[in-house]
DNA sequence: AAAACGGGGGG
DNA sequence: CCCCCAGTTTT
């Protein structure tokens, strides 16, 4: 039998339940494999529904205002996914007449569907043999074939997509593609892969090896730097706070934060009420500060640390720019800060 | 080619 | 404190 066959067999028995595999419409597939990158399926599952109860078209989609989008995403990271996917909406509401591309070319075209992507919904939805390889066909190719090129370099990229290529069944692309990534899901995964009732274990060439725990080989990342986030959690006697919204390019574009003051290392109560004295939304205000966390709350992302505290800003007056305390949960947040909002007690 | 971009899980 | 997971865009 060939790999594809194996492969295919294997899936029909052993394929999980999931929504996004009762449909081929490009709407809900392109939905599913944005939401699902970088993401496990129990994750992602609760937001897949939200957003299809929310927008069931993806004309509903484009006219939602992208604070709205935001919020929805909001706890699942990477916010860029949810900016792209709605300005791909848009483009293909307003540009395309509302037709879903249907080709890989034309696909990898939309902002935020790159190769896997666009791979993955030509296969789905319009039967085209483009192979997809996303973290599961990775393992699953190097373990198989005993492949030992780092796969998080230009050089394996382009060798995996070649094999998974040539492995491809041209006949039923969307079986194949789902099916091997399928199998490297719940079968081939990466810690304590079951090989025993494998149905590759007398041709795996890791396996005859004994390499299955060496592969995939992957090139470590940098080491995550670490950042010292303050964050000013004003309250005033008209009962309001102040969010501002992220701008530029750096982490959590356009989403609402406290007024932060970044500083070089930790602080401590005496140095940071001195420091925040000549803050400009401060200046000539009496406050009393006090420090709500005391040990650094440790948010990690892939490329920073960030050691935060929340220092509580009273003010006995009006604060005339800010928003109503009663209002906060309403604006899209990062959940560093939308933990801190639900274990805080605003009065 | 390398870095940036979240957040969740486990040891 | 350490580790793992892993698509797309930007630099």
């Amino acid at each position: 039998m060939t790999f594809s066959k194996i492969i295919t067999n294997w899936y029909s028995n052993n394929k999980r339940n999931l929504p996004w595999r009762q449909t081929t419409d490009p709407y809900y597939i392109w939905l599913s494999e944005i939401i699902l990158q970088q993401t496990q399926i129990a994750q992602g599952l609760p937001y897949y529904e939200s957003f299809l109860k929310e927008f069931p078209t993806i004309f509903h989609l484009a006219s939602a205002e992208e604070s709205q989008v935001l919020k929805l995403w909001q706890g699942l990271g990477y916010y860029s996914r949810a900016r792209n996917l709605h300005a791909a909406a848009r483009n293909i509401a307003n540009k395309l007449d509302g037709v879903f591309p249907n080709t890989y070319k034309e696909l990898l075209k939309l902002k935020g569907v790159g190769d896997y992507t666009a791979s993955a919904i030509a296969s789905i939805c319009f039967n085209e043999a483009t192979a997809v390889v996303d973290g599961n066909v990775y393992r699953v190719l190097s373990r198989y074939f005993g492949i030992d090129t780092p796969i998080n370099t230009s050089k394996g990229v382009k060798e995996f997509k070649e094999l998974a290529q040539k492995l491809i069944d041209k006949k039923n692309p969307a079986e194949f593609n789902q099916a091997i990534m399928e199998f490297g899901a719940v079968q081939c995964k990466p810690q304590n892969p079951n090989c025993t009732i494998c149905p590759f274990k007398d041709s795996c060439v890791a396996l005859q090896k004994n390499r299955i725990a060496e592969l995939p080989v992957k090139i470590k990342a940098a080491k995550a730097k670490k950042k010292y986030f303050n964050f000013l959690v004003f309250l005033s006697n008209d009962n309001k706070t102040i969010l501002e919204k992220r701008k530029g390019k750096g982490i959590w574009q356009n989403l609402y934060q406290f007024p932060l003051v970044e500083t070089e290392q930790e602080m401590d109560f005496e140095t940071f009420n001195a420091l925040i004295k000549t803050h400009h939304l401060l200046k000539g205000i009496s406050f009393e500060l006090s420090l709500y966390n005391k040990d650094s709350i440790i948010h990690k992302l892939s490329h920073q640390h960030l050691y935060t505290k929340f220092w509580i800003v009273d003010i006995d007056q009006h604060l005339v720019n800010g928003i109503q305390i009663s209002e906060v949960r309403n604006y899209a947040v990062p959940i560093l800060i939308g933990n801190f909002i639900e274990s805080f007690n605003f009065q």
